[in-house]
DNA sequence: CCTAATCTCTCCAGTAACAGGAAGGTCAAG
DNA sequence: CTTGACCTTCCTGTTACTGGAGAGATTAGG
């Protein structure tokens, strides 16, 4: 498989497979004579797996780690489960500040009359 | 007003105003015989009109323009509102994701027994 | 077999909004 | 007069890519 084919069946642009490679995160198993990056299925398995949990907003240094426990064998979910759970520690933050800021910011937005007038409630409490 | 001086006053780190200054964001109205940056009363409106701007995730150019729709005396609360609204609906699109993304990784981190063994449905999901 | 289009490669630059740090000038206190 | 705190500019690094240039490789069509 080409990087293009790669591409395609990972779901990842071409781009960030080729990155993914130069940062050693999942390096193409072989080149071929053109020095062509060459992939096969656990290749593959890879990068969706990064996908997915790139989806989930974990790093790329947490992908590595990640992806170092999918394939150890040897590895306890207590790790897994630690890792997943400071992400989703800091998801519950954002939450919480998306949700002030959301509740401040449609307040304003709300009693601003949004009319010809300069006369604005948005400017004064910023000003 | 020194710059060290105008960053207390403003509550933004002396990089930061020196950034702004450098991008023409806020500049610093005037410059000692030394070339200091000095600033006074009406610049640190701005720079702390900018930094509760920047409080709600508005980007810097959304700044730019808020600045100056707050020092033109002409301006009409229709136009700061079609911003402010830009950014609500982009909070709410972002809360929306994170909640998805919360529901599914917190259903995960649920089910994962966090113990010694390897097997893990974190892990199966993201593979 | 030739050519044009489509890959692929590497390397460089840019993104947003700063932060850190080096090298060097300035200023107030003791 | 020296020390230490401040200030200056300039350069690099951050995150996770994306876009593009220039050049070689491969493939499809005629």
């Amino acid at each position: 498989m080409n990087i293009s084919a790669a591409s395609k069946a990972s779901g990842l642009p071409v781009k960030t497979v080729r990155y993914y490679a130069d940062i050693g995160l999942v390096e193409a198993p072989s080149r071929s004579e053109a020095g062509y990056r060459t992939y096969d299925n656990v290749a593959i398995r890879k990068l969706v797996f990064v996908r997915r949990s790139r989806a989930f907003g974990f790093s790329i240094e947490e992908c590595r780690e990640l992806l170092d426990l999918y394939q150890d064998q040897d590895r306890t979910s207590s790790e897994v489960k630690r890792i997943a759970s400071k992400r989703l520690q800091e998801i519950e933050n954002k939450q919480r500040e998306l949700q002030s800021l959301h509740d401040e910011l449609a307040h304003l937005v709300i009693s601003c009359r949004g009319d010809h007038m300069p006369n604005c409630p948005i400017i004064d409490y910023l000003g």
